[in-house]
DNA sequence: ATTGAAGCTTAGAATCATTATTATTACAAA
DNA sequence: TTTGTAATAATAATGATTCTAAGCTTCAAT
């Protein structure tokens, strides 16, 4: 588990903006992030992170989540009421939530759709933040022989 | 608080369906809902509900809730980890979250879009629930003398 | 009317993700 | 080194929701 020299340029500097250290723990937490393209909760990523630094506590984890996501490297996304995910994946994007595996996954959001969402808004609403998510199940589309 | 007839029909219809029973409290805590157009969360209607039912519990409120939404006549909304809301429109609709005044408002969406919505999936994913909700403040756009 | 079973309501306890608190540690500036 | 500030860790607290246990209603069958 190892921060890429870019990803690590990219945490210093966002810390950097706003005075914070670039600490083994935040950077750790990044790197457990990048790792998978999956959207962990916060206790998945504190589990994955004590595989490589066991006296990393669970209150470090959050913080250092919330961290990333007022850098802007990391994305939260809830469902429902579900625990809170982290998504480094920073394009504009959908999610699509498995009723199944409880996975989820990313959808690309082409850039017309999203203007065309943003124009069922009537005159007065000024959306800053659009969020789309699916749920349903992943059907194998696996030909069969 | 008086449940309009038509409404109470639509209840004790569904709840039979459910072999369960048109109690009091059901009835209240519907007609509670109906009578405003926001989405009050449990706690908020709980406490208009005690106002002429005041020996109804949370407990009861929760329960009511619950049953209406497995009924079919109320949806729940919820925002990020914030207090499951409830909702009477049975419509497909968005929801736009007033920053400021944390209020909800409903958003029609055309059918056509919630059609283009669906074709953004790939392959193999079937959406069953689209959720679609906007973040954002209200612009006063009355003109000014 | 009485009984019994099933469904309801209530109060309070329990749960669980998250946040707050506090003491300790790390580290930079003086 | 000392000093001050920020970060971490352990633990307690919070708050929405769910669960549990007990006592009520309702209603069908006696």
């Amino acid at each position: 588990m190892k921060l890429p020299e870019t990803a690590k340029n990219r945490l210093e500097d966002a810390l950097k903006q706003l005075n914070l250290r670039p600490t083994q723990q935040r950077e750790h937490v990044f790197a457990v992030l990048l790792s998978e393209r999956d959207h962990p909760t916060a206790d998945e990523v504190y589990v994955r992170a004590k595989k490589s630094m066991p006296s990393i506590s669970l209150a470090t984890v959050y913080n250092c989540l919330e961290i990333l996501v007022s850098c802007k490297l990391v994305k939260q996304v809830n469902f429902d009421r579900e625990p809170t995910r982290y998504c480094p994946n920073l394009a504009e994007h959908a999610h699509f939530h498995c009723n199944d595996s409880h996975r989820v996954y990313d959808v690309d959001l082409p850039q017309d759709l999203l203007n065309s969402l943003k124009s069922v808004l009537p005159k007065g609403y000024e959306a800053s933040k659009v969020e789309l998510s699916f749920h349903g199940t992943r059907v194998d589309t696996t030909p069969s022989k």
